[in-house]
RNA sequence: GGUCGGGUGGCCGAGCGGUUAGGCAGAGCUCUGCAAAAGCUCCUACAGCGGUUCAAAUCCGCUCCCGACCUCCA
């Protein structure tokens, strides 16, 4: 279907290479998915939107995709620090509940937002804990392939050892000497041996609710084993596209690539893909900086920051105006920008399935299908997308005007594609809602459209337009069009 | 401090050597009883200073700003 390879921007070689799966038309897809001790914040939707969109376009152009996201629900340190940070133990003794209370808690929110945003389920979204004995047995593979050492309870990947035969910074683009350099000598890190370290398992303490009995007696896993021991699990040695946040490339990513490398003697991913981060006056919104405001907030408005609610859609068309890798600014100009924006593209939307055909087309309507496929295989180039579908729009109501037409043939040419891009592909969905089954508005509805019909027949004007003054006050706005009188209620 | 990535019209945001990106806002016109919707037209920018080139927003150098990572975060 596609009318020229993809091409992916792989965070491996820093550039746009032609996308070949291993074993085509079968794609294994890892990305790393939320830690379940909070509300998910913005920034992580977007991360998700985005690789839903590579998703569905990959679904779309007939690979067979197997998407894994993982859901770490297992309690990880604060860095690597020896500080016995258990976030989910935290949480749970401010919360007074169960760590797996609060791990279903999240998990719940976590799916019913992204279910908001029109995304599609993975194909297999495991958890940290349900996969702790592949993450031991890693972890003993590591040991004993001489990369990693117990001290105390916890087990840790010896960096420095690694990077003698390997390139430790192949992904962050950096060497040992300037990645060492960079470190700071901190308190408690005795155990380790070198300052690069990371925890492959980690003691539990006294106060750790989340353990598990391992070889090195009670504890839980590193952070960043987990996605080792999983996409090794679904999707073998060496699989096509791991994704995540680019936060994730030096710490997360780059570990995970050790750890891999060294139980598996290979690559693990053939093309690293990462999403740029979301800010808010130009700072990057963070749980620590406090600058975020949650996906229900923004629905609601119900924030300081926020003018008025913007819905789902709104957002992810918002979203999907920018590309992935770019940073994307929120602020209440641009929100409302995409609105109308993006109900002006389902406006157009509904004038295509009625639109009639008559004779030639009195433009290139091929050219501009080809065209969507061109900004999608190119890195998934959704601004330019919608920038395409939008010239579509133009045509689409000058037709409808009268003043432009469109052949048989053409017309379903269009309607095929701009169903499968919005719909399929950008993953966009209509909101305004139903009015055809309130049986009650819609008689309503008809009786006042006639009474209004009737006085403007009479040319009494002001009880028409008193009629429709008193409807825009229910957030109903009435359209005369030629075939006659229109209504919409306001979501 | 080190390593990356940026600075594009009123706002958002593509492009990354030669073409009107696109959306929103604003102005005018067409349609309309008036609106709304839609169409057409206008608004033509690339932080600054040098350099390379027939040609630079796009390449190179310097300067000034901003951000990210290096510490949990997608």
């Amino acid at each position: 279907m596609a009318t020229q390879p993809i091409e992916i921007y792989n965070t491996l070689i820093r550039k746009k290479e032609k996308f070949t799966p291993l074993n085509s038309p079968f794609v294994g897809m890892y990305v790393c998915g939320p830690t379940v001790y909070d509300d998910v914040h913005l920034g992580n939707c977007r991360t998700f939107i985005s690789f839903d969109l590579i998703y569905r376009y990959l679904l779309f152009v007939g690979y067979k995709v197997r998407y894994v996201r993982n859901i770490t629900d297992a309690g990880h340190l604060e860095g690597d620090r020896d500080e016995g940070g258990d976030k989910f133990a935290k949480k749970a003794k401010l919360e007074q509940v169960e760590p797996m209370e609060i791990v279903q808690k999240y998990t719940v929110g976590f799916r019913e937002v992204l279910r908001m945003f029109n995304t599609l389920s993975p194909s297999i979204e495991p958890t940290a804990t349900g996969h702790i004995s592949e993450q031991i047995e890693m972890t003993k593979q590591i040991i004993e392939a001489g990369l990693a050492y117990e001290s105390n309870g916890t087990v840790y990947f010896n960096v420095e050892k690694y990077s003698q035969k390997n390139n430790y910074g192949i992904l962050s683009n950096r060497k040992l000497e300037e990645l060492l350099e960079g470190t700071r000598e901190l308190e408690g890190q005795d155990e380790k041996k070198g300052r690069l370290d990371f925890a492959l398992w980690i003691k539990a303490k006294p106060e750790h609710i989340m353990r598990w009995p391992s070889p090195w007696g009670w504890g839980f896993p590193g952070w960043h084993i987990e996605c080792s021991a999983m996409s090794t699990k679904y999707l073998g040695a060496t699989f096509d596209i791991h994704g995540g946040g680019m936060d994730l490339i030096a710490t997360h990513h780059t570990n995970e690539i050790a750890q891999s490398q060294v139980c598996n003697h290979c690559e693990p991913v053939k093309y690293w893909m990462h999403t740029n981060m979301l800010t808010v006056n130009g700072i990057r919104m963070s749980k620590s900086a406090g600058n975020g405001f949650l996906p229900l907030e923004l629905f609601s408005g119900n924030h300081k920051l926020l003018d008025k609610g913007y819905s789902p859609m709104a957002v992810k068309f918002f979203m999907l105006q920018t590309h992935y890798r770019s940073t994307l600014d929120f602020s209440n100009e641009a929100l409302q920008a995409s609105e109308k924006g993006f109900e002006r593209l389902m406006n157009a939307v509904s004038t295509l399935e009625k639109l009639k055909s008559s004779g030639k087309s009195s433009s290139d309507i091929k050219s501009l299908c080809a065209k969507c496929y061109d900004a999608m295989n190119d890195d998934f180039n959704s601004p330019i997308l919608l920038a395409h579908l939008f010239d579509g729009v133009k045509t689409i109501n000058s037709i409808n005007d009268g003043k432009a037409t469109i052949s048989k043939e053409d017309l379903s040419l269009l309607q095929k594609t701009f169903h499968g891009f919005i719909f399929d592909v950008l993953g966009l969905k209509e909101e305004k809602p139903a009015t055809n089954n309130d049986d009650l508005l819609n008689n309503l509805m008809a009786m006042i459209i006639e009474m209004r019909n009737e006085a403007k027949e009479k040319k009494d004007f002001p009880a028409s337009d008193k009629l429709r003054n008193g409807l825009a006050k229910s957030k109903i706005t009435i359209k005369d069009t030629k075939e006659g009188t229109t209504w919409e209620k306001e979501k």
